[in-house]
DNA sequence: TTGCAACATGTAAGCGCTTACACAGGCGTT
DNA sequence: AACGCCTGTGTAAGCGCTTACATGTTGCAA
């Protein structure tokens, strides 16, 4: 009974280490330095082991190989969404910096909710993770409780250090956000909407909001709670903030959005107002991901630099993993991209 | 000096099942079975289990229980890219199903490149993955005897069977496109031309080119190999392929692109050339991502079920997995969506 | 020739978990 | 009262690999 079942399964057993090591006539141990660090084999042995392996088509198991080496050779990102072509486009940078190194790529995410990513995380660490990169810097401390505990190398993501002790790779949220805002004041507006990303939770979206607010109060335009919405990515949430925002009497004459996301979907919204863009109202938004230039006008936004970020963050992990010694944190600038849709209000 | 350098790296040795056990003052086998099977174990033995497993902090360790359990409850995905929202969320949706099941997804991408699909596919046998979810059906025989020689379920996404026994969670690409076809062609378009994508290696791509070129023919509308431009899947490759189609004397009045992104590229494109869409021209897509309707005019285009086939990739293969025996297939339908950017042309 | 590195390989002890099997005790049936 | 069965738990045998240590070889200096 038992023969049978095991047959329908697995008709022949994987060969193992030990199959290899018999048909090489080697030992095991001779054969696991063959293929790991095969400078220290004498390059005969080295080919009758190679041999052996492809006779066999002998791949090592994986189970076998963590539980020894006390490694799993994989690394865990949680992103909020791979909705937005931002986020999987850093992972996708991540993903081939670890390649190269024979390393793997768990992902998850969290859809922008803490305790989502909490458990992601918890199920990251059962999984053996070498190490695991996050977005954003605010968390639970709970979560960064468990990240220390259990020794895990971690890099942060899209933010600059709050004074953080910890590996960070990102740019500064509050002063690109900052110039948006200075560039849309120069361009002469006044009447300015905000339409913001949810902020708790989410320190890029405050970082963003804050350097916007702060940038207009400093030029004597403050806004009121009714010039700022707070929403979803969405292209729906940012259709429905512009609608909102546009159908006051005193009409902005600029939105500046959160993310490229929220800006087209809030040129669309001014479109189906019967709006035109640049003329009637400016829009800005934030990322100068492809959709910012598929768009009509062009958008004008800020080049958040993810793929170096994830690209950065799959070596610092890597080195931290390999040496045992956290890396420096390292942070880039984003640059300002001004394009067709933002210009001088009309006079009105 | 063994013990120091131990105790840089791991100041205290994490809790493992016999420490549970022990202050559980059961055996590791009870422990395991709390874990696993909770309803094998006495309410009260439980209890005492987990409380000792919150004392120490226990996790299982994933290489022990890999190795004994032959199982990593990890599942891989291979997609040509996650710059394509399409892929991305499809991706985001197998990973929710799996979360739900504990099980945690691994990801790679080939960038349309059949070898790169190769290596990373060995790459995720390697990892011990317990199933693995691949884009379309067209590959070479030695992928697919690797995937059959190592016994691991297996689905293909995005296509249906091409007489193929494997598990095919898919839609039919050469209808679909048939369809757009036909109603480009209702709306009285003759000077019709096609941007596909690279066709060698991607069935999809091949069969959409297929569905269009035939129905175009059966209506005597035949296409001259200047009609057609195949490239990469960019906005710029669109773009560029735009240009080149409206460029010549006797310009098509239609534009049908092989998805979304390039369409939106080619309304880019035509654009520049100073055209007025859909007066001047009709460009249709295909996938319906969000892009569709953040582009002005909204693209005609084809709803692809894409959260629906990563979810049920999930479910199938997760059956397989427990039941051992492949499922059947799937065939979902693609809806064809009609929006302004198809329009009669122009009496010219 | 002898002694001693340096190198190449073998031996065997785990790594931490799951699970087949054995066993004890309680229950219902005959 | 004897029997068999079911339930709950323990015992212990692996799962396949890495690696510390031991052993055997070789080459070279003394």
């Amino acid at each position: 009974m038992k023969s049978d079942t095991e047959a329908k399964n697995r008709p022949y057993r994987l060969p193992t280490i030990e199959d290899v090591a018999r048909l090489a006539g080697v030992s095991t141990a001779t054969v696991s330095r063959s293929l790991n660090t095969p400078d220290r084999v004498r390059e005969e042995t080295r080919n009758a082991v190679e041999v052996a392996v492809k006779a066999l088509g002998y791949t090592p198991n994986f189970g076998g190989q963590v539980l020894a080496s006390r490694r799993t050779n994989t690394i865990g990102a949680i992103i909020p969404t791979m909705g937005n072509a931002i986020f999987a486009t850093a992972l996708q940078a991540l993903q081939e910096t670890l390649a190269l190194r024979k390393v793997t790529l768990l992902v998850a995410t969290s859809q922008y909710a803490p305790e989502q990513e909490q458990v992601q995380l918890r199920t990251m660490l059962a999984r053996g993770v070498d190490g695991i990169a996050l977005i954003g810097t605010e968390r639970s401390a709970e979560a960064y409780d468990i990240l220390t505990a259990r020794q895990v190398p971690f890099a942060l993501l899209w933010s600059i250090p709050d004074e953080l002790p910890y590996l960070t790779i990102g740019f500064d949220n509050t002063r690109a956000a900052a110039e948006v805002a200075r560039r849309v004041l120069e361009f002469g507006h006044r009447r300015i909407g905000v339409i913001s990303g949810m902020t708790d939770g989410n320190d890029r979206a405050t970082a963003r909001l804050r350097g916007i607010t702060s940038t207009l109060e400093a030029a004597g335009v403050v806004l009121g709670p009714e010039d700022v919405i707070r929403c979803h990515y969405t292209l729906e949430d940012g259709e429905a903030a512009a609608r909102r925002l546009l159908s006051g009497a005193d009409r902005p004459t600029a939105l500046i959005c959160g993310n490229d996301v929220l800006a087209a979907g809030a040129m669309r919204g001014a479109r189906h107002l019967g709006l035109n863009i640049p003329a009637d109202l400016s829009v800005t938004g934030f990322d100068d991901i492809d959709l910012a230039t598929a768009v009509s006008p062009a958008l004008t936004t800020v080049r958040v630099p993810h793929k170096r970020m994830g690209a950065s963050a799959g070596e610092r992990l890597l080195e931290w993993i390999d040496s045992g010694h956290q890396p420096q944190s390292l942070s880039y600038s984003a640059e300002f991209v001004f394009r067709d849709s933002l210009a001088p209000p009309s006079s009105g």
